[in-house]
DNA sequence: CGGTTTTATAACCAGTTGGTTTTCTACCGT
DNA sequence: ACGGTAGAAAACCAACTGGTTATAAAACCG
């Protein structure tokens, strides 16, 4: 998993009209101007978002006479969530320590085990 | 879960170094001038990148005498894992038409059930 | 052909980012 | 009290971002 596709992943990810972009792209395929149309911004900034998805692999373009329409692309994101996985196992390891503590507290009280002249 | 949340995430993790720094703080607390030993940079330029990954909810910082250990915190990985969660049933769904499509030509060959006058 | 629709390109602007060097603060050990 | 160590803060810089307007290119329609 090369680092400049992970860059290049999450930097798109990281901004709230590429992210609902491909939130739209979810529904079937969009040309330019109906993926436009939900925001208040002029087409060309639509579609430089739309370049900077593009160079990110987050989507591929086709082409319908003069329209371009948009296709969602899920490795990238596949990539990310994989890189993402690696934590996973660090929170549910701490939601575990909690269990673990719960249970104790409940059972003998705290430091139970430490515990030696009462 | 606020967009802007997912910004700050989004836009923390577009970074190698700091990918990496989050990487080394899975194997647990450490101060920033071992976060910094690995790497061909100045001390204030991964100070910076703390404050960026402090900023994003990512770490937490504790106090040891002049010392200032990170710590991973993994809330804001999770948002971002729940968020992208919302693709994978998309993605699994092109495997079971792709699945689908090809136990169909196994059995039966294309668009068997569109055929009529054989 | 001429006009309209759809998209891309270019040029520009303000603000942010990623890095640097230099300096400052706070704490430790002797 | 003093020198060394850990980290932060400030000032600066080049490069990139996210947006704009104006213009151009390509393909349709009549």
């Amino acid at each position: 998993m090369a680092t400049d596709v992970l860059d290049a992943t999450f930097a798109a990810l990281a901004d709230p009209t590429r992210r609902a972009i491909l939130a739209r792209l979810k529904e079937g395929e969009a040309t330019v101007t109906e993926l436009a149309a939900p925001f208040a911004m002029s087409q060309p900034g639509i579609s430089k978002h739309l370049r900077v998805l593009e160079r990110a692999g987050l989507i591929s373009r086709g082409r319908d006479a003069q329209r371009r329409p948009c296709r969602l692309e899920t490795a990238p994101l596949r990539d990310a969530m994989d890189w993402l996985a690696n934590y996973r196992s660090y929170w549910e390891e701490s939601y575990q320590r909690l269990d673990a503590l719960l249970g104790e507290l409940d059972h003998d009280g705290p430091d139970a085990a430490e515990r030696e002249t009462p």
